[in-house]
DNA sequence: GCTATACATGAAAGCGCTTACATAATATTA
DNA sequence: TAATATTATGTAAGCGCTTTCATGTATAGC
């Protein structure tokens, strides 16, 4: 591999005046800018990223925390963080969390010892203090799908109340009263978000929740199938259930057909997220739309504008979500 | 942040006896250590990952192209080998090809100048004239899912074929004489393979292949839908379809229930790949097992056995698929 | 007790860059 | 044309480590 060294002296310049026409950011006489491309073309060099990390102490490197590296929700997120940062030369460096105290910790320290430049962070299991402790450690970082008081510039965030207010108010639209929820883990500040906003739907309506209508579930496919055997069993005239995420619909979808029920006939049911798998379950699933692969691309320029000094704005920290109408509810 | 300097000044050792423990690859008195080990402790030091890399010309980073990072198939595969690098103290720098030569080229360029010690490779639209001459450049690489001739010892691959003899033979075994062929595109590897072992299958069983029942799709939900609505067209007493992947078959699914078939009594269906929706599809689908995880964790130990030096052995480079028999396929 | 051997440590060069700072070349003005 | 302001280029000191080679110290052998 060539170095810078062999560039200047084949130009005929300086080591100096190499690096300047590589990083383009001192005036350098444009006779001697050709003479150096053309040197650096002949030889085939490309500046060793490392170096240049060690000498600029920039690493040109993000890392990333999520909770699962599958799953199409983190994959949706990664593909856009990625495309975005790719695109302005920067990588990213990534690593899983597992919603583990311990593990979330760990990936953290693990990228900033990779001394990234900054860190995009969807943790769950970490404490606000342990974050707001972070910030003063020097690291930058934005959070995504989390508010932290007086982190609050580096949240990005989904009005998660709204979309579990919209969930609700769909079915209540459509007749029904009689409502079953299928919560995430209630410690997940998101989960208690849309379990707050579906309360708010119903009171809406006049109608108190009970508790026989409510399950905790573990965002995942297990959670929904239990959660539906739960709920008709304690209350067998339930005729819509809403899920806090899809991947619960999902189970929830497959249980109750097992059990013997028509959809969306027997039983109406929402999901929320709108995964790409959505529309391949049958009915196609009725969902809450999270934009997350946006809320990706916004928090990489959040990052592309705090740390890397690109001129860039309209920095959105709160997201909307919305209701996407496909088949799994019936009206009555 | 703390530097080798600091600690060895706190220790009263050399920068060069810090290294050593660092790196625990030199003899250094117990006594010696103890006292640099605290010396660390008490700075808070962590040793600089960049520095390290630059003197030691090692990154102690693997580069991962894959097509694309969202989509349930690649989820799994690059969270079972990040885990093996985390494991191993490496990290992994992620870029997506999407299939498309430029892209594909672009990317290894891309983590070739990030240093990387060595490249896993899931890559579709180069050539193999071009990866042999890549193996010549220097960065040593795997390649997942793809048999490169002289480069076979670094491939790791699916017996594609024998998985697409095994779609069609498990519909053969239940009686179905009239079968579709809902193929990737042809000029992918692993879609020509996996047609070549439904032929087998089929001639096996004396029948003949029409081109009436073969559709070339595009390994996305689109081909599974445009792929039953032609071979619906061309031929009206198909009993049954295999997909070369779950996307098509989801696709498939959905379509065919559209148009008012029962499934799988008027239609079976089997998928191949068995990601992770497709027990969430209706019903449930058929389809052939990839082992995408485990072949992944092989690549990393390839890497982890042949550049970092690991003595591991059993490094299998073919795997093989295997039926996942659920409810998409009926017996006649 | 003296030399030979193994073992532990230190000194210093260098990995390939960036970037103050100094200097040389050129343009501007009177 | 000389003095001054501008701009382009060079010099050299790091960035924080690893690693070779040299040196020093403890142990063994005689």
């Amino acid at each position: 591999m060539a170095t810078i060294y062999e560039v200047s002296k084949l130009a005929g310049v300086s080591l100096a005046t190499v690096s300047r026409v590589i990083n383009n950011n001192t005036p350098v006489r444009e006779a001697t800018r050709v003479k150096v491309l053309e040197a650096m073309d002949k030889l085939g060099y490309h500046p060793n990223s490392i170096a240049q990390s060690l000498a600029s102490s920039r690493s040109n490197s993000i890392g990333i925390v999520v909770s699962e590296l599958n799953g199409p929700f983190f994959g949706t997120l990664l593909s856009d963080i990625e495309t975005a940062f790719r695109r302005a030369g920067k990588h990213v460096i990534i690593a899983a969390g597992h919603s583990d105290e311990r593990l979330e910790k760990e990936s953290i320290a693990f990228l900033k010892s990779r001394n990234c430049d900054a860190l995009i962070l969807h943790v769950e299991a970490v404490s606000d203090d342990y974050l707001r402790q972070l910030n003063e450690s020097g690291t930058p970082f934005v959070i995504l799908n989390r508010f932290v008081e007086s982190l609050s510039d580096r949240c990005v965030t989904l009005n998660n109340q709204h979309g579990g207010y919209l969930a609700t108010q769909h079915l209540l639209r459509n007749g029904h009263r009689k409502i079953g929820y299928i919560s995430g883990p209630m410690w997940k500040n998101d989960a208690e978000q849309r379990y707050l906003g579906h309360l708010r739907a119903l009171a809406e309506y006049g109608i108190e929740s009970k508790s026989s209508l409510f399950y905790e579930g573990d965002f995942h496919e297990l959670g929904g199938v239990k959660g539906v055997a739960a709920l008709l069993h304690a209350d067998a005239d339930i005729t819509a259930i809403v899920c806090a995420n899809d991947e619960m619909a999902a189970g929830a979808v497959t249980t109750a057909r097992e059990q013997g029920l028509r959809l969306p006939d027997d039983l109406s049911i929402v999901g929320f997220d709108n995964v790409n798998f959505s529309h391949y379950m049958y009915p196609k699933l009725t969902t809450i739309d999270y934009p997350i692969g946006g809320m990706g691309v916004m928090a990489a320029r959040w990052v592309l504008k705090h740390i890397y000094h690109q001129k860039l704005d309209n920095i959105q920290t709160v997201f909307e979500p919305r209701v996407i109408e496909r088949d799994s509810v019936h009206s009555i």
